[in-house]
DNA sequence: CAACTCGCACGGTA
DNA sequence: ATACCGTGCGAGTT
């Protein structure tokens, strides 16, 4: 049930750590600024602290924790597992229309879950496949960490630094509003970007900046409500990327009784 | 170190 | 959801 966040060392990591290195002077200065401040406080609460270390990474409206779930030899085992269990979409399945046109997904994808579950995104409907060994492990290695149950995973393959997602929310209807989406992440280490909904677009009524990071080999983001709401992202291009990345996203759909 | 090139990231558009 | 294109900037070079 609770998290135990670290709020130590880790505390202020959630803005200079977890920030990837940005091109702006601007955040640079607004990251010194964060250093001078929070120095001293919270040793006492460090004896209170889970095992897992988490990271806050609060922003207006954005509510994530971010932790590192398996050690490097435990992802690296997982991912090749899915290497080999994983089943992908192909044809009509790997495909998108936007604004009229066809285009193939830039990644590879798929659904798993319990069985007869359905899900829609992207405007596509479609079944859960029933758990792989792996996935099911994993989802239950999540469900120790954070107290929270989940009945279905959509799996996204990038290939490398090319593949990529645009911006988006996770905002389907039958997505349990109260629970988050548990990101996994193994492989190659991904930027991840989100960006607030009124700061997009050239004059967006509000500056607020975007909040970047870096997901690791064997990571864990925890994406709370209602940071879905009012946030967006992405996983941008990255050409010097030349691995692939598995990325496995828990969430919990609400069953659907009718019929 | 100024000037230049190159490649990438980003924002807008359809 | 996507690709495409224009712009600007940072890195690297001489």
């Amino acid at each position: 049930m609770e998290k135990f966040v670290v709020r130590g060392p880790n505390k202020r990591s959630c803005t200079s750590d977890a920030l990837i290195r940005s091109p702006r002077k601007k955040i640079k200065l607004e990251e010194d600024e964060r250093m001078k401040e929070e120095e001293d406080e919270d040793e006492a609460l460090a004896e209170f602290s889970n095992p897992v270390p988490w990271q806050k990474i609060e922003a207006e409206g954005l509510d994530c924790d971010y932790a590192q779930l398996f050690s490097t030899e435990e992802a690296d085992k997982l991912f090749k597992q899915l290497e080999e269990e994983v089943v992908y979409s192909t044809g009509e399945e790997a495909k998108v229309q936007v604004f009229g046109k066809v285009y193939n997904i830039p990644r590879k994808q798929a659904t798993y879950g319990d069985a007869g579950l359905t899900y829609t995104y992207s405007g596509v409907r479609r079944s859960a496949c029933p758990w792989t060994p792996t996935l099911e492990s994993i989802r239950d290695a999540v469900t120790k960490t954070t107290g929270q149950t989940f009945n279905f995973v959509l799996v996204n393959r990038y290939k490398d630094g090319q593949d990529h997602m645009g911006e988006h929310r996770d905002d389907e209807k039958e997505l349990d509003p109260l629970c988050p989406i548990a990101s996994v992440s193994l492989g190659a280490a991904r930027d991840f970007i989100f960006r607030h909904r009124d700061a997009r677009g050239k004059q967006s009524r509000r500056q607020i900046e975007p909040v970047r990071l870096e997901l690791a080999h064997g990571s864990l983001l925890l994406m709370n409500p209602p940071t879905n709401t009012f946030w967006y992202h992405s996983l941008p291009v990255r050409k010097k990327v030349l691995l692939p990345r598995i990325n496995l996203t828990f969430r919990r759909i609400v069953l659907d009784r009718k019929k």
